[in-house]
DNA sequence: ATCGGGCTGTATAACGTTATAGAGCTCGAG
DNA sequence: CTCGAGCTCTATAACGTTATACAGCCCGAT
């Protein structure tokens, strides 16, 4: 096998229990052996064996992120994150994924990986409140996203209601009065859907817009070809919309695409607005105006709550962190 | 903590040892004594401790997959593979990323995570075979990719050669004789881009078609960036390109933006061919043409393969395993 | 002188699991 | 009846680590 503290105790000459000190130093060593017994560590290149170190003090150094899915990018950047973060703390993010499945998400927060893991760092879509507080493990849980709230456990969103608000009032400084919104959802667990369907809701009210229901387009998933499908029913309407609103960048990736199918133009007959600010986004044809989140610091935060829960520094209140946004228009707005 | 087998042993009466052979059946148990085990195992809700487990067998059932990005889909898609097929065998897959780093890359095969892991899937842009050579871990390795031939580990590509063959040869049977590769790299070490411009030369001699160095536009990286400013440059050639075949989708549509941006069209004007078919591409505007390698059996085989050399099953010679691809023609070289 | 208290270092008992050696028991063959 | 074989089951030693208890030692304070 590889090699051991024991190996290193013999070869500088000292006991288990200072290799150990040096190692992580639980306790002071004097200066000369620390020198000594790095050196040993140093020649005969020892890494701790983590399933020991694991057995003995109950934890692993791994913690877990779950999202729900692995080809959404902005999922992806936000994992790009997290794994930098984790790294600088010197634990191992392990990245698993729920294909948006209400079982394997149940599996999860009740702890299937329990046994490996420090933690976990969900990204729900289909748990409810119930779920989240009927779960029995104590292995700490993150959660990121506005699924879930007023359960016991650190909370890492942005204000979609507000975002959303943001991205609709957008259009209407267009001077677009018909403004549709895809990606409504008629699961009630889908709770970023409801907030998006509402921060759009609340922005047409303030401009004085009346909000009709035969412009909010349901759909199945959040994928472009969601986008797609949705956007087609919306352009068969009598009087079809001037501008969007998607759930997100895919949704709003996939409007355009039917926008062109139906031979129109992308802003001058539709704007279309997204939320997530992907890389897609930006090098799509027209680029994508969009709501763009801080996926940096949502990833950053979410492991450092995780590690502070786990190494139980800051034993505070469960906190709601809310993370900033801003809003970048493109051509799919603005034209060019 | 949790329940364990002393806690099983003690509720049904038996010994620790037997407890053990109920659970993975090691040795033969008497009937009676099972059922009475099992019923305890059931009640107390028993399930194994991995880092007590491992540390005794050597085993941590976590296999890893280094990827250059995250946030290229094509990768992203591999992974999703590779983690279902681990799970079906029982086994955890760590996803890590090297950002296309030479160190990251080293540190990995030199075993960063040699305690953490049974075993490594890498997909290197960096490597040589002489780094690989170098390497002194005896954990298993399975490459991926075209980057690294003629080393002692299971190795797993399409054939790019014959993959760009195609390519260009389809763009050929259109009856465009000015075509471009766009992803050529200066950096000796990128095997597969030189394998997909000689699979390139190779279509345009077989056709009867001459080599144009200027037609080859060289790029930094491999993204959406970096296809608009090759396009653009290739674009100012006094005779453009009437066909493009790009290193990969991420490329292609970075350049039919380009080619939008300069007021032509896909695929009057320019005709364009990706490599990879990711799901951007199915729904960009126009959709692209693209060589779509297998990702679902790349990932299954690598998974596969190297579980075989962890448990130490076929202890068979190190395979070279080519995966199936084909042709899928989109807007982007036939037009609507 | 003696005591108490910082320092350094050591020996050792866990953590939960599995493989090995072996202890009882029954039963059929010698 | 005795002996070995075959079947169950048990006791126990690891695996590599860390926390606890403790043993020296030196030094300043009593």
């Amino acid at each position: 096998m590889g090699v051991s503290l024991k190996d290193i105790a013999k070869h500088a000459g000292v006991s288990l229990a200072t290799v150990s000190n040096v190692v992580n130093g639980y306790r002071p060593v004097g200066e000369e052996t620390r020198v000594r017994v790095q050196r040993a560590i140093d020649e005969l290149g020892y890494s701790p064996n983590l399933s020991a170190r694991h057995l003995r003090n109950g934890r692993t150094g791994i913690i877990a992120l779950a999202i729900p899915e692995l080809n959404n990018p902005y999922f992806a950047e936000v994992a790009g994150a997290a794994i930098r973060e984790a790294g600088t703390h010197g634990y191992t993010l392990l990245l698993d994924y729920t294909d948006s499945d209400r079982q394997k998400e149940l599996l999860l927060i009740e702890g299937i990986r329990e046994r490996v893991i420090d933690g976990l760092i969900l990204s729900p879509v289909q748990l409810g409140r119930a779920d989240v507080l009927a779960r029995r493990s104590d292995k700490p849980l993150v959660l990121i996203g506005e699924s879930v709230y007023d359960v016991p456990h650190d909370h890492i969103a942005i204000d979609n209601v507000a975002a959303s608000h943001v991205a609709v009032q957008h259009l209407v400084s267009l001077g677009r009065h018909r403004i549709a919104f895809i990606g409504a959802h008629p699961d009630v667990h889908r709770q970023p859907a409801h907030l998006r369907l509402r921060g759009y809701q609340e922005a047409l009210s303030s401009a004085g817009l009346s909000f009709d229901p035969a412009l909010v387009a349901v759909t199945a998933q959040f994928g472009r070809q969601d986008g797609l499908t949705g956007m087609r029913e919306l352009l068969k309407l009598s009087e079809p919309p001037e501008a969007v609103f998607a759930y997100n960048d895919l949704i709003a990736i996939g409007a355009i695409r039917a926008i062109h199918e139906a031979n129109l133009r992308v802003p001058q007959d539709v704007a279309v607005i997204g939320f997530d600010d992907i890389e897609d986004g930006r090098f799509a044809t027209p680029s994508l105006t969009t709501i763009s989140p801080d996926k940096e610091s949502i990833g950053q935060l979410a492991v450092r709550s995780l590690i502070a829960r786990v190494e139980g520094k800051h034993v505070s209140e469960p906190a709601d962190i809310q993370t900033p946004f801003r809003l970048v228009t493109r051509e799919s707005t603005i034209g060019r």
